[in-house]
DNA sequence: ATATATTGCGCAACCGATTGCGCAAATAGT
DNA sequence: ACTATTTGCGCAATCGGTTGCGCAATATAT
């Protein structure tokens, strides 16, 4: 436990010099001849000087402060998520201050305001599943900090916004497993009142519009809390006996879809095919392992980083939606119709003599 | 965009008042009236007041930044302990930010200098893979900067650490599957440069030596990259063919395990018993749920962040190693041998129908 | 009514840096 | 040799607050 912090001042007392001079040498200013440079540099070394950005930043208007505001570190997406924004945030000089909002506006409010009082250079924010609307965020538009909404948003005209093409994605997953003579398809959404989830769920249902396929209530599983998926699940398999495949909208739901369909017995993909919107990662440790439709969390943080900075630095208030694309990735969860069912008639007898 | 922010002196001038009391009145200072308390948060509630706190704290010497180095957003247990940290960080008024070092030694360096650079008033380092001694703390030292080494460390007298029983927790898990009959098990470890995996390993090895059983180091896989699971788990079944139950050390390597044993055909736990030490968030998505040495991330971030909080608040220099202990949480991932002997040989005919 | 205590507020220094401007000494130009 | 530049450095203001101390006005004590 050492003492107080070595200041410019010191140094300039060291050797004899001003504050003045001793700032310019270590920010290699042109006025000062390079041998006095040379015996600040060393003193300053010698001295294990250690500048206070606090400081320095007080006068600066910017504090290359960039804050980034979770509802929670759920184990998927947000790492990789996190991981991508620290990458562009590391290389341009900018430190990544992460709050966790615990899904409450209260504390979402609290951290924005937050925010301000530590002057952040910007804010990117993934609502709480409490927030409804954006009046919280005033305050940030009045300061003028730029702020960019991600993955979990709502609707805003005001906000930029990065997410990935959610309804799309919804229905293309439903639209692979049609291809393949899925009539039956159940899909398994999260809390509808996330713009997420009812993206994803248009989508869904879009697909079975456009085929002119029958889309039963009994077929699209609402998940607000992980325990009510079981029984949600026993109902649709009981409501639909030609049930073939399920659609699981994330990976959290995915995992726990999986887990339940091995619990009762029903194989994958001889039984029920699956296919999922994930990042990759789930998937490749559930055997077998799912069909997806991929969005790099680590490609959604890069490219919201990548225009905050943008925003930062170019002082644009440029309001934009940014789509990322998901891409399919075959793996082997998915069975045709036809398949599933010759797979399921040579396996009765076997499974009836149990 | 909008410009300028509101300060002091500006609420001073429109109240004809100096910025003492102004400052004074924000503070709910005994010396200022409350009628002039009343007045002046009024005004600055008007003007949408925000305080700097970068200018607040240049003359305090803390910063109530706490900073968090970790080597990566694993999806593992770092989410979870990260919402620990943040828990206790926040209800004590400070913030946590967070860095990624992305397990290079180089990047490391940097941000921990860069936390002097802001002032942190205490550091929470998870090691990177790469480092193997601690001098780049030093600087940290040297300005009173008090930090805590968690989860993966390396052995030092210098620094107070917080890990689980690694050891403890080896030996257990191994002492859970001889008790249930189990003679020949294979544990999964991970990178050997690690002190949590070679801990984990030295109470796996205790275990063995204790109930003099043999040990030979073809029932050790050492894992560096997932890739090389699948062949060694392989071999470990070529060279045992009695192997009856597998540990595996992390959640990371219990997935990826469990995942190339459903490939293989191989079920749990009638196959094979299968044992890990977790957070408990894998165990209960993987089928059957598995049975697990709990150690909570949530946990290990409250108590670490608790003490060191401790630490900056009364200038304490103690250094400690603190092990937290895990706790057995029996699920269905192990049989024991007897059983599994049985429903082997019944189900033997069936598997050779094929 | 006078001495003392209390109340309510402002002056000015300070935290640790950065920066516009001025100024003396050294160098260059004619 | 004398002016015009250039070079190298320091003064002092500034960022936005906090805080020790002083001081006048009012309240209390005697």
């Amino acid at each position: 436990m050492a003492g107080k912090r070595v200041t410019l001042k010191d140094i300039a007392a060291q050797l004899g010099l001003s504050m003045t001079t001793v700032s310019r040498s270590l920010a290699d200013h042109p006025d000062i001849s390079a041998e006095t440079k040379e015996r600040v540099r060393e003193v300053a070394q010698a001295m294990s000087y250690i500048p206070n950005y606090r400081a320095r930043y007080l006068r600066a208007k910017h504090s290359r402060l960039i804050a980034l505001i979770v509802p929670e570190m759920n184990m998927f997406f947000i790492p990789s998520m996190i991981a991508g924004i620290n990458r562009v945030v590391q290389a341009n000089d900018y430190s990544l201050i992460v709050f966790q909002s615990d899904n409450s506006i209260v504390q979402e409010r609290r951290l924005v305001e937050y925010c301000t009082h530590l002057s952040a250079d910007g804010v990117l924010l993934v609502l709480s599943s409490e927030t409804a609307d954006l009046q919280h965020l005033d305050v940030l538009h009045e300061v003028g900090i730029p702020v960019i909404l991600l993955d979990k948003t709502i609707d805003t005209a005001k906000y930029t916004t990065v997410t990935i093409n959610d309804e799309e994605a919804g229905r293309e997953a439903a639209e692979y497993l049609m291809d393949r003579g899925h009539t039956s398809v159940v899909g398994v959404f999260g809390d509808q009142r996330q713009r997420i989830s009812a993206m994803r769920l248009k989508g869904f249902r879009r697909a079975h519009a456009e085929r002119a396929l029958p889309l039963a209530d009994t077929q699209i599983l609402r998940v607000t809390l992980m325990s009510e998926l079981e029984e949600q699940l026993s109902r649709a398999f009981a409501a639909h006996p030609d049930l073939s495949a399920i659609f699981a909208m994330t990976d959290e739901l995915l995992v726990h879809t999986h887990y339940l369909l091995a619990r009762r017995g029903t194989r994958v993909p001889e039984d029920v095919s699956l296919i999922s919107i994930s990042d990759g990662q789930a998937p490749t440790f559930l055997y077998p392992n799912v069909t997806h439709l991929r969005h790099s969390g680590m490609e959604v943080g890069e490219r919201t980083a990548h225009i905050l900075i943008g925003m930062i630095e170019h002082n644009s208030d440029a309001m934009m939606d940014v789509r990322i694309r998901t891409t399919l990735v075959e793996l082997g969860s998915v069975a045709t119709r036809t398949e599933q069912a010759k797979s399921r008639t040579s396996r009765q007898p076997v499974r009836d003599a149990r």
